[in-house]
DNA sequence: TACATTAACTTGCAATATGCAAGTTATGCG
DNA sequence: CGCATAACTTGCATATTGCAAGTTAATGTA
């Protein structure tokens, strides 16, 4: 998506955020996931060159900062920004939704 | 999409809408449109074939309700059912989001 | 010194999804 | 009879995703 679809907020959020992905390495992050291993444990099995896409465009958009954690050899890490932050409340609108309609005993009490 | 991912409600949750034009469908059925042209009318331009597929995939999941407007010919309208309106708070949210990062004089107030 | 390990990626290729343009169907209207 | 309308469908090119394996720069171990 290199380009805005529209001028609507909705579609300029999605342009970023809409995949099967992105908002999934987001609720990540929010959990206190900071690299790249961590990332591909999750449950869902994210593919690594995916992973590395996008953590790419996340930083990018300015969603996450890519950080050394060290040196020799160089690592990074990932932290949510600010703007990062500010999706918490998309992810509690779709932990409640999921909740509602895809019933489990699974909760996520930290988002 | 046609297993679970995980029992993590966001997937589960983005296993549905997690692409870059069910939610804009369902902003525009929020916004109060029914009717294929008028999904087709919307400023981001979805294809036809696209949109013909997000309604199957938003009727099968229970997200909206197909059914005939008029007869001769059977023309068909698509409105949300209870689960679809509970994604409001969800579009709010990525509302708010937009806004406040996507800079602009658009507003979407019946959202 | 050599070898296995770790962590963060990258690469190649097959499978799947998306986008575009045109076509189909059923019917009313002039 | 021919054109218009509305809701799709089809064929094909392009783009994205997924899988498996490989790369790089070190460090710890035999």
């Amino acid at each position: 998506m290199t380009f805005k679809r529209s001028c609507c907020p909705i579609t300029n959020s999605l342009d970023i955020l809409g995949d099967k992905w992105t908002l999934l390495v987001v609720r990540d992050l929010v959990l206190g996931k900071r690299r790249y291993q961590e990332f591909m444990a999750s449950s869902e099995g994210i593919a690594s060159n995916i992973l590395a896409d996008r953590l790419k465009q996340l930083e990018a958009s300015c969603i996450v900062t890519r950080r050394a954690y060290q040196q020799k050899p160089t690592r990074y890490e990932y932290v949510l920004t600010e703007k990062g932050e500010g999706l918490k409340p998309v992810l509690r609108a779709l932990v409640v939704w999921g909740q509602k309609h895809f019933p489990s005993k699974k909760v996520i009490p930290a988002i």
